[in-house]
DNA sequence: TAGTGAGTTGGAGTGCACTCCAGGCAAGCG
DNA sequence: CGCTTGCCTGGAGTGCACTCCAACTCACTA
């Protein structure tokens, strides 16, 4: 992968080693072991190499990526457009222009959801006030609603 | 139920008409005529009427619960959040105590989103950058990436 | 040396939010 | 009259993103 494919900031790391077991990372990134191990059966890992016994031993490296795939993850990618990226960090650098498309049409779609939650948040807003003069004026039950 | 459970703005609706049949309705909400009756089914609806053959007529007033409903979904509000919600609406004004509660807890999360959003946002337009920058400086194949 | 705890696998199961299907009814048209 | 269109129902099926299970290995401690 190019140098951008890890996250621009650094998040606190559970120790200063450079080789974590799964539960570490599970802890770390807020995902299952499970689901680590799903992602790499999926192709959503690049790969993490293992101990002599064959336990998985993730890097930096690999934190890093789980950053960006954590954010994707929040933003509502699809995993399936995840692993479609991940396969184009790993097919090299002929991919960029791809790679670049895919994340600016996922730009698109998060600046999108913004403004629709905003413009719920107004809604939101709105009512929370009128239930919170409803509150404020009458507390005790036992009078009827002007419609239901 | 109350007054403020229609929605505070009007958006465009198919005809001055004052009741519309089930593939009106899917189109202005942008859901499918299956996903209304599921709704029904779930209770998430608050009875709607029918013709004298038994087809269902909406209301102006059922389209607002939509409105709502669709911002609510919009945002994440688990269907199970939403149904209970309608129940209390249906359960008279002794609710709204709880559904403030309701809303309130939503409206927090829904701001918790937006700044997850607007910090994914960031990262996506430092990664964008740097891959225009790639791309601004070779856009033809045939060279080897710094790393993988 | 036996037990505990953390890791391994493939495959099956879960929960959510739809989504579709088969079979049927009612209205309008040529 | 037959055909098409639109709607009805209960129940089954789908896709996504996990989540768990059974059966196993390995390292460590009492």
């Amino acid at each position: 992968m190019t140098v951008i494919d890890s996250a621009p900031v650094r998040t606190a790391r559970p120790e200063g080693r450079e080789r974590y077991t799964i539960s570490e990372v599970a802890d770390y990134a807020g995902l299952s072991a499970h689901t680590l191990r799903w992602y790499e059966r999926i192709g959503l890992m690049p790969h993490v190499d293992r101990s002599h016994t064959g336990q998985r031993r993730y890097t930096d490296r690999d934190l890093d990526w789980l950053d960006l795939v954590g954010k994707l993850r929040l933003t509502g990618m699809p995993v399936a457009d995840m692993v479609r990226y991940a396969e184009m960090v790993r097919e090299g650098d002929h991919t960029v222009v791809d790679r670049l498309r895919l994340l600016s049409s996922h730009r698109e779609d998060v600046r999108r959801r913004i403004a629709e939650l905003q413009s719920t948040l107004d809604v939101l807003d709105y009512k929370i006030d009128r239930y919170g003069e409803l509150c404020g004026l009458h507390t005790s039950p036992g009078f009827t609603s002007p419609d239901s």
